[in-house]
DNA sequence: ATCACATACCTTGTCATACAAGTTAGTTGG
DNA sequence: CCAACTAACTTGTATGACAAGGTATGTGAT
């Protein structure tokens, strides 16, 4: 009924945003790595939009370099608004979290 | 940009199961009970839609009563397959939190 | 050379869902 | 009568994840 891409909703972009922080990545390297953090196979027709968007809103800024593998690769890095944008979201994520295990709290075993 | 109306999707169907779960409620006071537990003023536009959804699914059944205060209220209650869909609902949610956190583990307090 | 496969990026169209704004109704109190 | 609170519902809009498909480069096997 309801999958998970909607819990996925709004958390992606957040989590995207991490990953780019440490150091700067390309689409294909950021999909594997949330991949290895356990989140199910982030679609690539999830990913490239939303790399742009985030690009467009001036939240990342990118630059095409060779790759010894194949084609080039975008690789984005975090702007000013970008790292700004990750603290707001992880505070949010975390006030949502708190909410939803007060909700829950006192049945989790069932 | 991104504001906290895209963090709750998914999750709020979840949690409203969960409200519902211990006691029958109508609408009206499942989203008192929300704004209690912290969550963001939940609008009638999207509970309402929700809980209709919720019980054409079969994850609810409703009931009318009269209503000391107003016009009559319309109790929902989980069904067997609610039950089923909260625990697993739960059961992605921790998942889900468990990716991210490990994904932020190592600089939270930044 | 050719074919399969992995890498790498992007686009289009679809679906789910949260919300704002508005509608309809009942009750209570000034 | 009117305002305020309770109570449910509808319509229209925007967001964002995804499936499916397209383009292109490099490597290794046949």
């Amino acid at each position: 009924m309801n999958d998970r891409t909607q819990l996925l909703k709004g958390t992606l972009e957040g989590c995207i945003l991490q990953v780019i922080r440490g150091e700067e990545a390309y689409g294909y390297e950021i999909s594997e790595k949330l991949r290895m953090a356990g989140f199910p196979t982030v679609s690539e027709g999830t990913i490239y939009p939303l790399l742009l968007r985030l690009e467009k809103n001036g939240l990342l800024t990118a630059t095409y370099r060779d790759s010894p593998y194949g084609p080039r690769r975008k690789y984005y890095r975090l702007t000013e608004l970008g790292e700004l944008a990750l603290k707001d979201f992880y505070r949010q994520w975390r006030e949502l979290v708190s909410c939803v295990d007060r909700l829950f709290a006192g049945n989790e075993g069932e």
